[in-house]
DNA sequence: GTCCAGGAAC
DNA sequence: GTTCCTGGAC
C-alpha cells in the first residue's frame, strides 16, 4: 500500500491484500487481549445504557463520562424513567458533560422510543439515525455495542487506526476511502469487541504518535471556548437551573455580556428549545 | 495550544 | 462550512 488515495479526481481504490488485512486484525486483537480498556458501559445488554453512554461520549472524554454516567443511570435507569422526567432534572444531571443540547436530544429520544417504538430501541442503523441526537456514527456504534450487529462506522479513534496503518504516506484522507477498509475487517461474529478493540488501539496510537486523525479531510481545529458564545450559554443554563424565572438584568449581571449579545444568545437558546420566557423571565424549557 | 466514542440546525 | 460545551491530561 503506497500513496493510493491522494488523487481525488480519479480515485482508484486498491484494497490491501487479504493477508495484509488478516495481519492487521491479528495485531488489533492481540493488543485488545493484552491492553484493552474496561468501562462500566461496555458489554452491557441494556440498549438504553448503550445509548446513554454513546451520546455522552460524543466529543467528551471517557474519564469525564465515567464520572457522570453512573449517577445518570441511577437517576434515570430506563427509557421510561428518562421519558417521564422533566427536562430540568435531565439537564441538571447532565451538568459537567458539556454540549447541553445533547441532553435535550437524549430526553427527546427517550420519549420517542417509549411512544413510537413501544419502549424498544430499533436494531438497525437506518432506523436509529431517525432518532434525535443519533447520526451515522452513533447509529453504527449503538447497533454494534447494543446488539452486536456488524455495522460499518467511523469515529475518531477508528479513523486514527486506519489512517495510521493504511494511509501512512497520505494526507487529507476522506472517510469514503476508509469505510471500505472498515467493512473489510469488521468481525462478523464479534463486532462489539472488534470495535472496542479498534477504539482502544486508536487511543494508544494517539498517546504514542500524536493524533493520526489530523491527516483526515474531516479534521477541524476546535475554536476557543474562553470568551465564546458557548461559554455564555453554559453560564445561562447553570444559572437558570439554580434560579428558574430569572430576568434579563440578572442574566446580564451573571454573564457580563453586552445587552445586544445577550439578547442574541438568549434568542438562539429559545430557538433550540433549551429555555423559554414568560413575562420577561427565563426558565429551563420543558 | 490540542484533544475529546458527533449531530443538528443554520 | 460554523456554531454549540467542559475541564483536565498532555
Amino acid at each position: 500500500m503506497k500513496q493510493i488515495y491522494t488523487n481525488t479526481s480519479t480515485p482508484t481504490p486498491i484494497l490491501p491484500t487479504p493477508l495484509e488485512l488478516e495481519l492487521f486484525c491479528i495485531q488489533i486483537w492481540n493488543f485488545y487481549r493484552n491492553s484493552g480498556r474496561n468501562f462500566v458501559w461496555r458489554n452491557v445488554e441494556d440498549p438504553y445504557k448503550v445509548v446513554v453512554s454513546e451520546i455522552m461520549l460524543q466529543q467528551t472524554q471517557t474519564a469525564r463520562v465515567a464520572q457522570k454516567y453512573p449517577q445518570f443511570i441511577e437517576l434515570f435507569p430506563s427509557f421510561q424513567s428518562l421519558a417521564a422526567a422533566s427536562f430540568l432534572d435531565v439537564l441538571s444531571a447532565w451538568q459537567g458533560l458539556g454540549y447541553n443540547r445533547r441532553a435535550k436530544f437524549l430526553h427527546q429520544l427517550a420519549v420517542r422510543v417509549v411512544t413510537v417504538h413501544n419502549g424498544k430501541l430499533p436494531h438497525l442503523p437506518e432506523e436509529l439515525v431517525k432518532l434525535p441526537g443519533i447520526g451515522p456514527n452513533t447509529a453504527g456504534s449503538v447497533a454494534a455495542f447494543a446488539y452486536n450487529v456488524p455495522t460499518v462506522f467511523i469515529e475518531t479513534n477508528i479513523r486514527s487506526v486506519f489512517i495510521h496503518h493504511f494511509f501512512k504516506a497520505d494526507e487529507y484522507i476522506h472517510d469514503r476511502h476508509i469505510l471500505p477498509l472498515v467493512a473489510a475487517t469488521v468481525d462478523r461474529l464479534d463486532a462489539r469487541n472488534w470495535y472496542y478493540a479498534l477504539m482502544d488501539y486508536g487511543v494508544m496510537l494517539k498517546q504514542l504518535h500524536g493524533n493520526p486523525s489530523r491527516k483526515s479531510a474531516h479534521h477541524v481545529v476546535q475554536s476557543k471556548f474562553e470568551g465564546s458564545d458557548r461559554q455564555i450559554r453554559a453560564q445561562i443554563i447553570r444559572e437558570l437551573i439554580a434560579h428558574p424565572g430569572l430576568d434579563f438584568q440578572s442574566l446580564q449581571h451573571v454573564t457580563q455580556a453586552t445587552e445586544e449579545r445577550l439578547r442574541r444568545i438568549i434568542a438562539s437558546m429559545e430557538k433550540d428549545a433549551m429555555i423559554f420566557s414568560h413575562d420577561q423571565r427565563w426558565s429551563i424549557a420543558e
